[in-house]
DNA sequence: GCGGCATGCAAGCAGGTACTTGCAATTGTG
DNA sequence: CACAATTGCAAGTACCTGCTTGCATGCCGC
């Protein structure tokens, strides 16, 4: 099983790097050491080696959990967000290559953004928990405050290495949106 | 001149739409309506075509300016968001395509990311003009709620179509963005 | 030892890629 | 009208693409 496995990975690592089409079987059978007739042998085509590949890179990535009750908003949201960031910051280059090739290879959007979504309903979930404590004001949109902060760590772990001139430090800049986010939420706590 | 520039424009939309590797010689000249060596013999290479017709393309795109001195925050940055939130939505091909393509072609970077850091610096120095003013609170990181902002507002705008699942909707998002981001800043105003 | 089984190797197929060459037709300009 | 620039057309080059075929080699369980 090890031939099938290094031809799934390598296939992973070339297809975030060069994408679709410049991931030629060649290249993934020359890259894995073995010859290009046993990865149609293992999975007959281009298209199912990419599809499994990028599945499987998917699937081995499930999102980090925020506690079931909150009891410290700040260092909590900050543990979670910066693992988060982490992350996708590890997997920018196949989450830019996914983005660009929707277009093309829809097929591969539902798989790729799956965690995302979940992760996206554990915040909601853990605000609306906070608010019911009383720990945040009552207004403000809960939904609204989980997508800007995660779209706000999504596009620093993704464009960070593209966007040199960003105006706020890649040390700080979690700290920071978390507390943008817990200051529009009117977390009752002093900073 | 008109072959010229129907190559250029041809050769940028099939660029968003198929990358770099995708966009060959052959379906920008039938896209055209040319022939293929015309293209050759306007531009020497694909590569000296590709880079201008993305060249072009960032070109005229100028970011939409705020306010010299801010009046109305909450309006003014509305109003500025929805129009910047258009633009990229317009071009969202483009910018996840660059994105990708930024690890082969790094060279592309520049020229596609410099009308973001312009608004950026524009909005920053917007926002400092309010606190001036006294229109914000004197605490909170004012780089940091940009780059927030305009993160959040990116991502909207180029990855709605790609991740249908999104809890806040269409309509409502930049409206919540804007709020999250003057109650952060703690504006002094009534909602 | 022997029959499957995974793999390697060499070659090839049909089509696509960027790009070139030579020549003819058109068009606008002096 | 004549000349030059622009374009089209047909063909061709050398290489890459996904994918196939035929045959030889090693390994592992019976």
């Amino acid at each position: 099983m090890s031939t099938k496995n290094a031809l799934l990975e390598v296939t992973a690592r070339l297809f975030a790097e060069y994408g679709w089409r410049g991931t030629t079987t060649r290249r993934i059978a020359e890259a894995a050491g073995v010859n290009e007739v046993t990865l149609f042998r293992h999975f007959g085509s281009k298209a199912v080696l990419l599809a499994e590949a990028i599945h499987c890179q998917a699937e081995a990535d499930s999102p980090p959990p925020l506690p079931a009750v909150p009891t410290d908003l700040r260092s909590e949201l900050t543990g979670w967000a910066t693992n988060h960031h982490r992350r996708m910051r590890e997997h920018r280059s196949m989450i830019r290559t996914c983005l660009a090739e929707f277009e093309e290879h829809p097929e591969i959007a539902p798989v790729a953004a799956g965690p995302a979504m979940e992760s996206m309903a554990d915040v909601v979930r853990y605000l609306t928990a906070a608010r019911e404590r009383g720990m945040i004001a009552e207004t403000g949109s809960l939904e609204a405050a989980t997508v800007m902060l995660m779209n706000a760590l999504f596009m620093d772990a993704i464009t960070r290495d593209v966007l040199p001139g960003c105006p706020v430090s890649d040390h700080d800049a979690i700290d920071l949106f978390v507390d943008l986010i817990l200051r529009a939420l009117g977390a009752a706590e002093a900073t």
